[in-house]
DNA sequence: ATCATATATCAAGATATATTAATATATGCT
DNA sequence: AGCATATATTAATATATCTTGATATATGAT
């Protein structure tokens, strides 16, 4: 039951929504991306991708300086629902807008 | 997306899973039943019955002095999946016990 | 080693949600 | 009408969650 409150807890928030599907539909991004093309502090957005990654949505991959996160696969059929049912929101969704310096 | 986050919000407390997996089982109950199957008080447990039913998954029947809740039908297809992944938690439900004086 | 960038974490304050106790409303009995 | 029961709502307090700003850690370039 904690998992499952974990679950819910974690779509229980507009801006992880959003996150979570911006994830979704760009596929792998990093947090300065994230942080830039949302306009929210640094802190804010790893806070809300933590959250998303511990409830089981999402993914990190480290890879230098940069950690890029992306929709953990395979997604058991609960999640699976609930990523649909979001896409079927009319989320405002920001366009992708790079915020690193380096590449 | 309130919608969503009302369905959600609903779902994201532990008396509140209780009681919607007590009513799933049970069927049809009054307030004061729940109220005493829980040992709950009566202002709690009609707070927690409004939010499942304002979140679609409980509807009411007033019948004489009592109120009677029940599972909503037909429940969309996300709701429903939502019942099923909360009947494969091993939720810790009280036994059915009334609590009206009279019926 | 130093510096800039990327990310994570922590502490404080702000906001939201839950619980309790008290009160209000409604029904049905006598 | 007066009373008991059933349910809903409100106000106060307690608890949890979110946001921000500051700080910590890590990587790679010079």
């Amino acid at each position: 039951m904690e998992n499952f409150l974990n679950t819910i807890g974690a779509i229980n928030d507009e801006t992880r929504l959003k996150i979570l599907r911006f994830i979704d539909t760009i596929g792998e991004v990093c947090v300065c991306d994230i942080e830039n093309s949302f306009g929210m502090i640094q802190s804010r957005i790893s806070r809300h991708l933590k959250i998303l990654k511990n409830a089981g949505f999402l993914k990190v991959d480290r890879r230098g300086r940069w950690a890029y996160y992306s929709i953990r696969m395979p997604l058991d059929r609960f999640r699976q629902s609930i990523l649909q049912e979001i896409s079927f929101l009319d989320l405002d969704i920001p366009k992708f807008n790079t915020g690193c310096k380096n590449e």
